[in-house]
RNA sequence: GGGUCGCUAGCUCAAUAGGUAGAGCACCUGCCUUUUAAGCAGGGGGUCGUGGGUUCGAUUCCCACGCGACCCA
């Protein structure tokens, strides 16, 4: 049996052995793969030598040559070793390079026949010594278990997975620009909370040791940066990773990405206004255009967004008014529509449904839905001109909900009712439902003024800008079930000592 | 939650009307001083996702399960 990895062993170990370093501390770099490639006349002229650090990406042997590709920060040059130009012990251990080691080298530039750009190295030595093989070189990495489960392995392949990574840091630099620019400050709030709120999701619980009670982490940053607001900071934002116990799919993964947005004095229509700006500033920054490809259509970014009613919509689709509908009558509606209710579903619960699977979907432009059901936004201010309604909107682009905003309800007694009726519908089994949060209402009888707030899944923006289908491409490690090996390592691993069966 | 498809060498993929599996790349040995999916010659490598069942015999057929992808709810 000699698996590839026993053979780099044992090749690591017979270079340990003859006193080869194959793990320094340090390399010291004079260029980069960039500048080589940017000023190769300049360099070629001068005759510096450069020196380069990166992963042998590929090998060609030729006996007394050998030619390399070597990457690093997501470029990639060839080398040339010759026998003849470097030391003879020095060219011999060339030889034991293997694909995926690091190592670091100097030499001149030159072009080959062939004109590619080319460093003729002179020195060279191992940085680290790679004991497993990468991935096929011309078909690269395929299979989407290993490019989620081992995504360093994917980053390596596929350019355009670390493509995607790039852009995600970059829309996120520029939303903090986006507002900053405009007077806002990011502030960090909790992500373990003693009770959770701002959303309808059920929570991760842990357990708080030293407080020796159940701790949740949060649903959503919601009712914390209002607090804020309470305190007299006037615009505030915060990137937050929020976390819903609920099953992953192409647009959700239970740990994701939201920025929140707060203003005081202004009303969901300036946050309209901002988030039209901001995926503006957005599409400018990173694809220096105003229409953007997303799933074969072209999003259009120049013009103000589509802007229309919840209700209105699902009127028009269902073909009669749900105004003043019980639960029950839009029930039935649902079932016209083959769309499944669970037990004991509320009303509002019903409409929101009917939205996302019958008009959702066909909303590709960047779009605006306004006005949703009170029942189901227990956060939002009543409608100014329907007392049925919140003011509240949800930007949708390419189908996908990508935010949510409201006029922020800033009535203490409202909301004590109202965040009574969710914790009424979560003792009676609502699982999704808020729990009751004294300390919130404590602030905002202190008097909240008036403010839009603005959500956006970050992640899902990402998609939309680096052209996915899958949440799971535009976050470095998304998640994925344990395979079985893996949870028997890790039951044994964190007990130790603990001989009880366990049961159930 | 339901349906469909997939899981074969490190990677990308074949094959078998049921008789213990192949290719390319990668790897090993040798040759090779401008190659670039280098080339030539030789070689090694597989619990065919897991567990049951049918069978003289299962990677192949059946059942269950796991993981993943897509579609539906």
């Amino acid at each position: 049996m000699s698996s590839e990895k026993q053979i780099r062993m044992e090749r690591r170990e017979l270079l340990l052995q003859r006193g080869v370093e194959l793990y320094p501390y340090y390399f010291k770099t004079n260029s980069s793969i960039r500048e080589i490639k940017q000023n190769f006349n300049e360099l070629e002229q001068s005759d510096e030598e450069v020196s380069l650090a990166g992963r042998v990406i590929s090998l060609r042997g030729h006996g007394k040559t050998m030619f390399l590709d070597l990457m690093n920060d997501h470029e990639k040059i060839q080398l040339y070793f010759k026998s003849e130009q470097m030391d003879e012990d020095c060219f011999k251990l060339a030889k034991k390079i293997d694909i995926g080691d690091f190592i670091g080298v100097s030499g001149k530039v030159m072009k080959t026949k062939t004109g590619e750009v080319t460093l003729r190295v002179l020195k060279w030595m191992f940085l680290s010594k790679s004991l497993m093989s990468l991935p096929e070189k011309f078909h690269g990495l395929k299979d989407p278990e290993i490019r989620y489960r081992q995504r360093y392995l994917d980053f390596i392949a596929n350019p355009s997975s670390t493509q995607k990574m790039i852009i995600r840091s970059k829309i996120i630099k520029e939303i903090r620009n986006f507002l900053d620019e405009r007077g806002f400050i990011e502030i960090e709030t909790p992500i373990l909370q003693p009770i959770y709120g701002g959303a309808f999701a059920e929570p991760f619980s842990t357990h708080y040791n030293s407080l020796d009670r159940e701790f949740f982490l949060r649903v959503s940053n919601e009712l914390y940066l209002k607090r804020l607001l309470i305190g007299g900071f006037n615009q505030i934002y915060e990137f937050a990773k929020d976390f819903r116990n609920e099953g992953m799919d192409k647009d959700h993964n239970p740990e994701f990405t939201q920025v929140e947005v707060y203003q005081a004095y202004v009303d969901y229509y300036a946050m309209m206004e901002l988030t039209e700006q901001m995926f503006r500033q957005l599409a400018l920054k990173i694809h220096q255009s105003l229409q953007i490809n997303y799933a074969g259509h072209i999003l259009d970014f120049s013009q103000s967004w589509n802007r229309i009613s919840f209700i209105d919509e699902i009127n028009r689709v269902v073909g009669e008014s749900v105004k003043g509908k019980t639960s029950n009558q839009l029930e039935k509606i649902a079932e016209k529509f083959n769309i499944d209710c669970p037990d004991d579903i509320s009303g509002g619960k019903i409409l929101d449904l009917l939205f996302s699977n019958l008009i959702q979907p066909d909303l590709i432009q960047p779009t605006f839905v306004m006005d949703h059901p009170l029942e189901i936004s227990p956060l939002a201010k009543v409608h100014r001109h329907n007392p049925d309604l919140v003011e509240r909107f949800e930007p949708i682009i390419g189908g996908m909900e990508v935010g949510n905003a409201f006029s922020e309800l800033n009535d203490p007694v409202e909301q004590r009712r109202r965040l009574e009726y969710q914790n009424k519908l979560r003792l009676e089994g609502g699982k999704e439902n808020q729990p009751l949060d004294e300390d919130f209402l404590q602030a905002m009888s202190y008097g909240m003024p008036p403010a839009g707030g603005l959500g956006l899944g970050v992640d899902r923006i990402v998609m939309i800008f680096t052209d996915s289908d899958n949440i799971k491409e535009v976050l470095a490690f998304p998640h994925l079930k344990t395979l079985p090996k893996q949870d028997e390592e890790l039951m044994s691993d964190s007990n130790p000592d603990n001989n009880s069966p366990v049961s159930g």
